[in-house]
DNA sequence: CGCTTTTGACCCGCGC
DNA sequence: GCGCGGGTCAAAAGCG
């Protein structure tokens, strides 16, 4: 495969440091908070159980977190902005469908600010209750549940953010994706056999600095503070790098044509972490790693109760996004092996 | 040896 | 019922 913005999407933790995210939840409680921005916004969330829906997203959301910034889930933030009409128009951006970036949002929604200013943001919604989060009931080999019928955390985030990921993924699937010129990469989480855990990895088409990361499924294990192997995940290092492919529009179907995706950039999830990801789960990760537990049990939990409100929420939300330069600077030079890809559309 | 990525084929949800 | 397309499987090969 050749997608090196794939791999470079599930790099792994070398540097947790994240610019600022938005979360986006039609599930979490938290709330917007305006100046100065928090870490991330959750935004959307009609009702309740504020702190287990922020853990949540704060869980989805770790691999995003900065070490230099802590997560507060619990005071409560600024009322949740109406984000009603955002699903729509997060859609629209997505599919590039918006006339322009200053079209102004539904009142207190504040939409993709100029990529070179997004860090990252998620989404988080919730469709109905997925086998995915069932590990222990007789769930097929093969979970097919569709969209909106899965627990999905969407994180948009940018090249730099998409190395903050702090698990270990193992790419199992790509797909060129109707109506986008880039590709799709399906990663699973390696880290423990199991772990229903998986990430999906795209380019955004309507701004291919930024990533769309989408999360299924819950981690059945803590957070692992480093990679078991490296094997096989430095191919292509040595190739040719593109780090931002170009769109291939000119078909509206075939858009994953081996032109598009040979020019994709392909960087490894699998990517060793770093000396300094120790020091960086020391500063966070361990702590992350003490709440898993409690925060999958809130979220097994949240799933229980939310079951029949889950069906109403089946919505994208629109991000807020923050701005964090800094972070840029954090990250320069931090990702060694952009390379482009050789390699056909495969799988599909 | 154990892990990874690559990649074609397959499965099956979903819309018509 | 049919076809499309998204998601997954699994064999092959590469890498440390």
């Amino acid at each position: 495969m050749s997608e090196d913005w794939d791999l470079f999407a599930v790099v792994r933790s070398c540097s947790s440091s994240v610019s600022t995210a938005t979360i986006i939840t039609n599930e979490g409680n938290c709330k917007q908070q305006d100046p100065p921005p928090p870490l991330f916004t959750h935004i959307g969330e009609d009702r309740v159980r504020e702190s287990s829906s922020c853990n949540e997203l704060q869980d989805s959301c770790k691999p995003f977190l900065p070490v230099t910034t802590s997560w507060s889930p619990s005071p409560p933030l600024l009322p949740p902005p109406v984000v009603s009409s955002a699903p729509n128009l997060l859609m629209k951006q997505e599919q590039g469908l918006l006339e322009s970036q200053d079209q102004k949002p539904p009142l207190g929604v504040r939409v993709f600010t100029p990529p070179t200013t997004i860090s990252s943001s998620v989404f988080v919604f919730r469709g109905q209750r997925d086998q995915l989060l069932q590990p222990q009931s007789q769930a097929p080999l093969r979970s097919r549940k569709r969209k909106n019928q899965q627990k999905r955390t969407i994180c948009h985030v940018t090249q730099e953010n998409l190395s903050s990921d702090m698990w270990a993924w193992r790419k199992y699937g790509h797909k060129p994706i109707k109506g986008s010129p880039y590709p799709r990469n399906y990663y699973r989480c390696s880290s423990s056999k199991g772990c229903l855990a998986r990430k999906q990895v795209e380019r955004s088409n309507l701004d291919p600095n930024i990533f769309i990361v989408t999360y299924t499924g819950e981690h059945t294990h803590p957070r692992p503070t480093h990679r078991n192997s490296l094997a096989g995940s430095t191919r292509n290092k040595s190739q040719p790098v593109n780090p931002i492919p170009k769109p291939d529009h000119s078909s509206g179907q075939n858009v994953s044509g081996a032109n598009t995706v040979k020019e994709e950039i392909h960087l490894s999830p699998t990517t060793p972490l770093k000396e300094n990801d120790d020091d960086v789960q020391g500063a966070n990760g361990e702590e992350e790693a003490n709440m898993e537990d409690e925060e999958l049990d809130e979220v097994e939990e949240e799933e229980e109760e939310d079951d029949d409100v889950d069906d109403d929420v089946d919505d994208l939300l629109i991000p807020n996004f923050a701005v964090r330069d800094r972070d840029d600077l954090f990250f320069a030079g931090n990702f060694p092996s952009w390379s482009a890809g050789s390699a056909g559309d495969g799988g599909g």
